[in-house]
RNA sequence: UGCCCGAUGGUGUAACGGUAGCACAGCAGACUCUGAAUCUGUUUGUCUAGGUUCAAAUCCUAGUCGGGCAACCA
């Protein structure tokens, strides 16, 4: 099965609360399409809380007809950077890609809001432009929405707030601010006329000002129970070039003003986000309503953000990670990052229905890791390459197997598809077996390989262990042992049961592998319960090993993704390079006897 | 403290006044040239107290517990 090939066994859409808020939308014809946006903030990498929320904007717009816009929430500049918005895209496009390339809504690079009258209003507008679009429209640029491309309107919807003295300019400091919206006080320059609101914020567009000695406010009840609603910043004052817009602006809209214009001026219905956000639903609202937008206004809706176990995902605590170099970098894939779990090996599909398994509500649960360890693992199983190889080598030694032969084994590529088809592995007298699938000393249900026992070497033999061979000082050495000749593959007794099967390499054609065993990357379930998550950083989340694999894996590609037969998935690593391989553990197999062995 | 939101097995979710279901995890078994996958079976749940109703996970009231907000961040 090819990685670019949507799955067909994906799990039929789902229904959840905002689901069903679209669907009688849909169904009274409220709107006539269904329009979605993702909008990050470029300050940070994406995380697979964000591919929550990627996956239900693009979904809703998948299943309903509709458009999800990718949209840069850029109106800090202090904070923000062009690394992330190009990462950004990079995670957001390998995400969807496949799935939603038609919904993803872009616009025409350098285009503006167009300014339009309907029913004598002046109107902003900028419409989206789809795959489809994209395609007729051949030889245009296409790129990401900003909300630093409404600068211009955004500041003219202020001036029109002002005018109709529902805004003011506040010279209280940071401080005093504070103070008075804690004590539900009234500015003492609230009752400024609109003219000299109009003049003094026209001079601080101008730069007249320092950064902090005013504001722009809202005017709405500086005493409302709800603190959004008591007179909140519109616009501070911040003499700092933006990655977008250059030294244009030194005043710069606050969160609440920009998102709803930003979502109204792009024609968006369904404006989703996270639970802390709720609070500010009511200031969407009364910023939407005071200024007299012709079309019909966006609404809010809030979920619960993704909490995962023996993860932390806040942008903050991801950025210290990285800047302590905990970790090596955004993208390592110990990282619950896009970009980190995407190196990993995770295919988009596997993020995909884990998103969809989990579902959307507004209860804040920790979602268990193993959720998201079976959505890789089943996804996994199904697209896999299976190969031998072996990670902690014993060497054996097959007596009877006469020297200097080698046989070419028939193996399978994938059981889960046939289309997969077979390969040869070579076989011959000297081979390497894990070291776990000897014991000298079996343990009570030890299925593998021990002094007198029988074992079959998958696609290959039945072998016996005659002798133990060890070194002065008692070091296993190697083993030998004799081959039942007639028991492989279409041989005499190739029926025979023997209770276990072990994978194995032929130790002439062995190719050696960097190979890089991943773990969790903390030790507990909730990593800052108590406020210090670096202390249960796991010590042993990354081991590198030199594993011996079959030669075929020579060829492996990164497009590809392997399992090397009875350990776990393994996918190759962008460190690789023409004659080093190095591979990525995405996910162990399900191991049922470290189980059976933990239980005595 | 004020305001807002939430609460269904171990975890995440469904049930929209009428049989508490699904997934993961767990356990037991079958099958197996991967102790994987697959298949079968199975343990475990409506926060508490009142009320409305023939009937409440669902509606109402109060409480308990949990989360969020109170940045010139988003």
């Amino acid at each position: 099965m090819s990685l670019e090939n949507e799955d067909s066994t994906a799990p039929a859409a789902p229904s959840d609360f905002i689901r069903d808020i679209v669907a009688a939308h849909v169904a009274k014809q409220k709107y006539p399409r269904i329009h979605t946006r993702f909008p990050p903030e470029p300050n940070g990498y994406l995380h697979i809380g964000h591919a929550k929320s990627i996956c239900l904007n693009f979904g809703i717009a998948r299943e309903f007809g509709g458009i999800c816009n990718l949209r840069m929430d850029d109106t800090n500049p202090a904070k923000e950077d062009i690394e992330y918005v190009e990462s950004i895209q990079a995670d957001v496009n390998w995400l969807i890609s496949a799935w939603a390339d038609d919904q993803l809504g872009l616009k025409a690079k350098g285009m503006s809001p167009e300014t339009l009258a309907e029913d004598g209003k002046r109107d902003f507008y900028l419409p989206a432009a789809t795959q489809a679009d994209r395609e007729q429209r051949q030889g245009e640029n296409f790129e990401p929405f900003y909300a630093s491309d409404y600068f211009d309107q955004i500041y003219d919807y202020a001036e029109e707030l002002i005018e109709k003295g529902k805004a003011f300019v506040c010279d209280l400091t940071p401080d005093q601010t504070d103070e008075y919206r804690r004590n539900g006080l009234e500015s003492p320059f609230r009752n400024r006329t609109a003219e000299e609101n109009l003049d003094l914020f026209q001079r601080m567009k101008a730069g007249e000002f320092a950064d902090g000695i005013r504001t722009l406010r809202a005017k709405i009840d500086a005493s409302a129970p709800n603190i959004w609603l008591r007179d909140p910043l519109l616009y501070r004052i911040k003499h700092v070039e933006h990655h977008q817009t250059g030294k244009k602006w030194c005043i710069y809209p606050m969160y609440d003003f920009a998102h709803c214009l930003s979502d109204y001026i792009e024609g968006i219905t369904h404006s989703i986000c996270t639970l802390e956000f709720e609070v500010h639903r009511p200031l969407y609202d009364w910023i939407l309503e005071s200024l007299a937008l012709p079309r019909p206004l966006p609404h809010q809706y809030e979920f619960a953000r993704l909490a995962l176990g023996y993860t932390v995902l806040s942008k903050r605590k991801l950025m210290q990670l990285v800047d302590e170099h905990l970790v090596t970098g955004w993208d390592d894939p110990r990282m619950p990052t896009i970009c980190g779990i995407r190196r990993r090996g995770v295919t988009a599909q596997a993020l995909r229905n884990f998103a969809y398994n989990i579902g959307i509500t507004k209860y804040n649960g920790i979602t268990d890791v193993s959720v998201l360890e079976f959505a890789i693992r089943e996804d996994l199983n199904k697209r896999s390459q299976r190969r031998l190889a072996v990670l902690r080598p014993i060497k054996i030694v097959i007596t009877n197997f006469p020297e200097g032969k080698v046989e070419e084994l028939d193996a399978t590529n994938n059981p889960e598809d046939e289309t997969a088809g077979k390969r040869k592995v070579p076989f011959s007298r000297e081979l390497y077996i894990e070291r776990d699938d000897f014991a000298e000393v079996p343990p009570p249900k030890f299925f593998r390989l021990k002094p007198g026992g029988e074992v079959r070497l998958k696609y290959a033999y039945i072998i016996k262990c005659e002798e133990v061979v060890k070194d002065a000082s008692g070091n296993l050495m190697e083993l030998r042992c004799t081959a039942d000749l007639d028991s492989k593959m279409g041989g005499a007794t190739s029926a025979r049961k023997v209770k276990g099967t072990i994978h194995w390499v032929s130790a002439a054609h062995a190719v050696d592998a960097e190979v890089r065993l991943y773990d969790r990357l903390f030790t507990v379930a909730e990593p800052d319960a108590d406020g210090d998550f670096k202390k249960h950083l796991n010590p042993h989340s990354l081991e590198v090993i030199t594993a011996k694999c079959e030669p075929c894996l020579k060829g492996a590609t990164v497009a590809e993704r392997y399992q090397f037969e009875r350990l776990a998935y393994f996918a190759l690593d962008l460190d690789a390079q023409p004659g080093k391989l190095v591979f990525n553990r995405t996910i162990t197999l399900k191991d049922a006897w470290a189980k059976e062995a933990q239980k005595k």
